[in-house]
DNA sequence: CGAGTTTGACCCGCGC
DNA sequence: GCGCGGGTCAAACTCG
């Protein structure tokens, strides 16, 4: 095992409870890096993005366009059209990890997997389980860097954590030491 | 038995 | 219009 540690490089602030947290991101065993403009590799998930510069502050702040989801596209087979679209807000951070499976405290239940092209991984679909709360997320991992885990979160939670969040807390006094540099 | 996962089918948008 | 790729559904299945 590599690191054992989440470094944020650009947390400054935000750093309330972890019930607070508008994002989710800590893994226990995780090295967490935000890219905002990769040389190479996986722009394609980057230019799902508004910002050019993603940050921890973005994210934060992030809640206030939770309200843009009411157009949520679904019926039971195909989806309504004409509508106006609306694109929901998507932040992607990759993780140095060798779970996939990043533990954020939300449950998240598991709607489909998909093989992905210049991929030798396949993408997995997750749902957060609330009642309500349409926040998905798809993890994929790096073909060029098995060691990296990308994370892509559609929407934002609007209720607290689910799961009792020992170790969260703690890791997350942990990134609040880290964030000290 | 309930909650979550697996997996093939289906739908849709987009480029050619 | 067609094919491809990405995203979602839902029935079957697994697990605690």
């Amino acid at each position: 095992m590599e690191n054992h540690q989440a470094i944020f490089p650009c947390s400054s602030s935000s750093t309330s409870s972890a019930s607070d947290l508008s994002l989710n991101m800590v893994n226990s065993h995780a090295y967490t890096e935000f890219q905002a403009h990769k040389p190479n590799g996986f722009l394609g998930l980057m230019a799902n993005m508004d910002a050019p510069n993603l940050r921890v502050n973005d994210v934060s702040q992030g809640k206030s366009f939770v309200g843009t989801e009411t157009n949520e596209v679904k019926s039971s087979s195909g989806k309504k059209k004409g509508d106006t679209k609306i694109r929901k807000p998507r932040y992607a951070f990759q993780t140095r990890s060798q779970v996939d499976i990043l533990d954020d405290g939300y449950r998240w239940r598991k709607y489909g997997q998909k093989a992905v092209k210049n991929n030798k991984f396949p993408r997995s679909y997750y749902r957060c389980t609330h009642q309500g709360c349409n926040v998905k997320k798809q993890v994929q991992r790096l073909s060029k860097d098995e060691g990296v885990v990308v994370t892509t979160y559609d929407g934002m939670h609007s209720h607290p954590i689910e799961k009792s969040t020992d170790n969260f807390e703690h890791i997350l006094s942990q990134m609040q030491i880290y964030s000290a540099f």
